[in-house]
DNA sequence: TATGAATGAGCCTTCATTCAT
DNA sequence: TATGAATGAAGGCTCATTCAT
């Protein structure tokens, strides 16, 4: 592994640990046992650095929601399958979860606008699938968009929830999520009317 | 207004700009033009500052969020009601709304567990409607505390996707928080079955 | 007692428990629990707080050297029970003992003179004594202001040995302390030359 | 001379003027003229610094006790050279000789236990001297460590009296040395019972 | 006699970054 | 590609002291 990819690993790393405040360039330099001045011949400064670990993050967590989606499933199985793909990966992985959404523009002065556009095709994503659906007859979407806005700021505040911590300690998670993620879909699939 | 106030006031923006990390007591102190030492005069240290900070904010959300409910109305309505303050709160104050989700337990070591055992109050208010509406048969609810943080997450998602401005410029906010919100709530809300 | 005794009694403990370095103004107001304004009511300022607990202790100590001497001791039980009271002080008000002996005059640019004079007619009162042993045939000294010293010099290194934990474990203190007193008495008894 | 001797000497300069507790890594910076940071490249931090200041104190205060003894030294002689030479170390570099006596565990909590061991070995030297005399019959010694600790206890006293200045401006400091390693060590000398 | 508010100076330490090698 | 030395800025905090009341 090349040095560029040992010192992503350990920011990865102590950004999961202990959080975006504490990541420090010494920190990260005596960890990868390398100069501190060495990060410089890698990254132009620290900014950069975290730039190239959300570029890293966005890119996980795109592979990772379409990692279990196949081509000949049908679209709620589709729907399902990504949102549980999301929640999975936000649960595993936090810290590059939250690098991705809690990250504030504003936060960081010379933050790419581009860096958003790029989350952004998840939503489009969720689209196509929610028009799918739509054409399909197994789903009910007005506005595939807005509509899948709606789903992922469910499924993001889930998550939040269970990152931050924030859940009442006598819900089991696991149940938690799975309650959630049907309620949130439930909302969007066709009531088999009959006769 | 007293110095207290205006040193909250201050670092309660400063918070929501740069986060606890970049909040500081000097910084804080420049700009309510004082000294870095009177600051210590009124918070006995940074810690407690954001304490102060935390509790102001999750009294105000709790009183927003019952201002509009009434003794009167039905399950339905309080839970819309609830659901309708909440965002709002969230939209109108966006800083105060994200001082209480948005800083970490880890980034506090003596972050103390009671003011999160405050914040549930809310969740239990919140439980208690469900309970209501269940046994008035007007909602379809399986386990109320659960239920109540479904809800919560889901409308916390709407709230952070908004003030994170991460919504897709091409979608009207006011629009996007209606449905959201009438999607969280449909989900609930027992299917009138006639004969 | 009135709040300057308290002041005094607390500054003393403090001083006793954390040394010097740590003896704060605002610790003491706390401890006596009065606005850390209140002691410069009765203290021009930190400097003069100090010495009048130097005032105070180098009266203790002279105090305490003279207790046990009675008018008819013989020169030998005099000096005996001299430099007991001497090694019981030191040992049993270490801080103290210290606070004459280990404050330097160049931590205390004010620290004045006369203090160290004051200190001195503790010396004149041991010459004395040496001075009557001598005239009655039962203590060797030639020059009995350096004799004095040169007792004192060896006292004060056993006390600041013990008091400074220098000593090895293995030996108890006790012991130490008898010991080292004899000697350096032994040093200056007249032989009984028989015959 | 390189930085970092540089920063010891000022250091030990420092510490011996102001004590512990004002020596500052700003003022050391100041005086060596370099930014205050740079010392925490040369040293962990303010304790770390100290340590090593006391350890070449230790090492230097043990070279020179040694320095003058030679191996076909009578016992006798050997006490004296070394009481000698360590009372000539004190006065010649009494900073140096201070910093090791000084400095009280109380005031670094981190003080590490094994410095003080090193302390000792010059003790157990001592003590090994005396036994080498008891055993030739030139010295009187009932337990050669309590002993050798009673020899240091009054050679201290004495370098204290005189480095702290605390000796009367009569008495001239290299006479009282002088009489007053005579008095320490004579009363270890085994007294010639003639017939 | 007592105090709350305020402050300037100072403390130790960490940080991101640069420069010469 | 790599580093050791250096630094200015900043951080949280404590201190002795003053002033108005």
């Amino acid at each position: 592994m090349s040095l560029k990819e040992d010192i992503l690993e350990v920011s990865r790393r102590m950004l999961m640990k202990h959080g975006f405040g504490k990541m420090s360039m010494r920190k990260i330099a005596k960890q990868v046992e390398v100069s501190a001045t060495s990060i410089y011949l890698h990254f132009k400064n620290k900014d950069e650095l975290l730039l190239e670990l959300i570029d890293l993050s966005i890119a996980n967590l795109t592979r990772a929601i379409n990692k279990n989606v196949e081509e000949g499933d049908d679209p709620v199985t589709k729907l399902e399958k990504m949102a549980d793909s999301f929640l999975d990966f936000a649960i595993k992985y936090p810290q590059e979860y939250e690098i991705i959404y809690m990250v504030r523009p504003e936060e960081m002065p010379e933050y790419p606008k581009e860096k958003f556009e790029q989350v952004r095709k998840i939503y489009e994503m969720l689209a196509d699938i929610l028009r799918e659906g739509d054409r399909a007859g197994m789903l009910k979407v007005d506005n595939p968009l807005t509509s899948s806005y709606i789903i992922w700021a469910q499924l993001h505040g889930v998550a939040s929830v269970i990152i931050s911590k924030r859940l009442d300690t006598r819900i089991p998670t696991d149940e938690f999520m799975k309650q959630a993620k049907d309620h949130i879909i439930q909302g969007f699939i066709k009531q088999k009317t009959p006769a």
